[in-house]
DNA sequence: ATGTCAGGCGTAGCCTGA
């Protein structure tokens, strides 16, 4: 029998991890996830650190790319059930979605496409890949009995107060109508964002652009979400984000996203 | 359009993507 005690699970989009292999490894031993979904990982997964993670004391499912996206999950627990891309048949060279079963709860780590420019090819595919994820969680999960959460770089600001100048995004891939619609769409499988009740004033951020010195001046958003079904949310006791990994030397434009479970 | 990173290619500096 085991005891359960707080599960905390964590989500970052690194922007290389060969760029940020030390990074990941600092925050790991610092902040001691029990789970942490990577995104834009930009490499092939025989490119994945796997050894300097588990001397870390976990382990990691991976689905890499060379040169872009690339998802993966670690975990201090065993994974299970480990399902790589969407599975609709859709034939998609991406690799942005990797889903894996963990104590009970299945974890899907999600890079959501950027979009490019509104009404471009990229955008048509980033609503696309929106309705396909929530097709997939229709097909694979019921909401009102599965454990699951969805993690990830969703490139998404839900509402204008998760945008520090929403004045200069609000038309952007990040928070047009068509976008915040689609991502309202996923959520009506059954899904809520976790962290946003825990900082009910708003005005906390994930991600700020490199260019225009974005952190500085307070311009970011939020964008990397942890989503979760009605039994798990309710389990949530906490939500931050750790802006201090930004402040950092060479840091990737994300900050960690990390929710606590009881 | 701009800004700043990262990777590819290929071994300098331009290109793409974000």
């Amino acid at each position: 029998m085991l005891l359960h005690t707080g599960m905390k699970v964590a989500t970052w989009n690194v922007n290389s991890i060969r760029a940020r292999r030390q990074h990941v490894v600092d925050w790991l031993d610092a902040a001691q996830p029990d789970l942490l979904c990577l995104q834009e990982l930009k490499v092939a997964d025989s490119d994945f650190p796997f050894e300097e993670v588990r001397e870390c004391g976990y382990e990691a499912e991976v689905f890499g790319q060379k040169t872009y996206n690339g998802v993966a999950i670690l975990s201090r627990s065993p994974l299970s059930n480990v399902v790589r891309g969407l599975d609709d048949g859709d034939d998609d060279a991406q690799a942005r979605l990797i889903s894996a079963d963990v104590e009970g709860v299945t974890v899907l780590s999600a890079y959501f496409p950027n979009g490019g420019e509104v009404g471009s090819d990229k955008f048509e595919y980033k609503l696309r890949w929106m309705q396909r994820l929530r097709q997939m969680l229709q097909a694979r999960f019921d909401p009102k009995v599965d454990q699951v959460a969805l993690c990830g770089d969703f490139n998404v600001a839900p509402q204008d107060d998760d945008i520090g100048r929403p004045s200069e995004w609000r038309a952007s891939v990040l928070a047009c109508d068509p976008v915040r619609e689609a991502l309202q769409d996923v959520a009506s499988f059954g899904l809520t964002d976790v962290f946003r009740p825990f900082h009910p004033e708003g005005g906390v951020f994930s991600w700020w652009d490199y260019r225009g010195r974005g952190f500085e001046r307070g311009n970011g958003l939020r964008i990397d979400h942890v989503y979760a079904t009605q039994p798990l949310a309710e389990r949530t006791i906490g939500a931050v984000v750790d802006r201090e990994e930004r402040r950092k030397k060479s840091p990737s434009d994300h900050a960690p996203v990390m929710v606590e479970l009881e």
